[in-house]
DNA sequence: ATGGCCGGCGCAGCCGGA
């Protein structure tokens, strides 16, 4: 089973190299980010037609979560539980039956909180509580458990070509890695970095040719509970997207599971 | 050359992103 995770910066801006992915990556099950959209404006038929249920999280103009998936969905969550007050669409879980016997995915945005020293950026290190609060929640269950999606953390130097480029940035700053590295101590799992210590890039600013000149960061992550890494198969990032014509700025971040029983 | 963009909203130019 294959599991993936997409910022596409807009989806009706998209819609076409979002059809185009799913035929050609044949996704199982696919976690968007930054659809921009409200739910009744998703453009859900596109999808459907090639074989996807569609469960959206909308928000109007900004944010917004969606997931796509060919088995049904047994359930959908949508927000991050931990605070009834935050009006943002940042998050949506879901689960489905496969022949091992569930699969959890949560997808999340996580927020980017620039400029640091500015409530943006102590909303973003609350999130992350709340997020690292319902991961320990979810572990519990001794599922399967996929927490995948865009969230803003730039972990090590090595996931940056440039990293001293970012230390004044919300991405990079020693509370937003430590709050990461948290999460990752309840026992998840980095898939990229099960596989490789290589440089490894999710996003290419639009500005300054920084795709040409390969300057990217790496910071759309796949976190997997010890119950879903068990199964890992393969994992990988759909760079070539990102040369598309109107390209989301980031690419999709794929793995694969082993779930017939 | 040390800067260069993009989507949504809504119809100009600002907000938000990273």
């Amino acid at each position: 089973m294959k599991i993936a995770t997409w910022n596409i910066n807009g989806v009706k801006a998209r819609i076409d190299s979002l059809t185009a992915w799913l035929t050609e990556a044949a996704p199982d099950i696919v976690c968007l980010q930054e659809i921009k959209s409200v739910d009744e404006g998703f453009p859900a038929e596109a999808i459907e037609r090639l074989g996807y249920n569609v469960a959206t999280h909308g928000q109007k103009g900004f944010n917004g979560v969606a997931i796509l998936s060919r088995l049904p969905f047994d359930e959908v969550i949508r927000g991050l539980p931990g605070d009834p007050d935050d009006g943002q669409s940042r998050y949506i879980e879901a689960v489905v039956s496969v022949p091992a016997g569930v699969v959890r995915v949560g997808g999340l945005y996580l927020p980017n909180g620039n400029p640091i020293g500015t409530e943006k950026f102590a909303y973003k290190l609350r999130w992350m509580e709340r997020l690292e609060a319902h991961a320990a929640d979810r572990l519990a269950l001794e599922e399967p458990f996929l927490l995948i999606g865009d969230y803003n953390v730039i972990p090590e130097p090595a996931d940056a070509r440039r990293p001293e480029n970012w230390v004044n940035d919300a991405l990079y700053q020693p509370e937003s890695r430590a709050a990461f590295r948290r999460l990752k101590s309840l026992g998840l799992v980095d898939a990229v970095r099960a596989v490789t210590d290589g440089p490894v890039f999710t996003f290419w600013d639009y500005q300054a040719g920084a795709f040409q000149k390969n300057d990217g960061i790496r910071i759309d992550h796949c976190l997997l509970s010890p119950q879903a890494a068990d199964r890992l198969l393969a994992v990988g990032v759909d760079k070539h997207t990102r040369g598309w014509e109107k390209p989301s700025d980031h690419v999709p971040v794929w793995v694969e599971l082993k779930v017939d029983g």
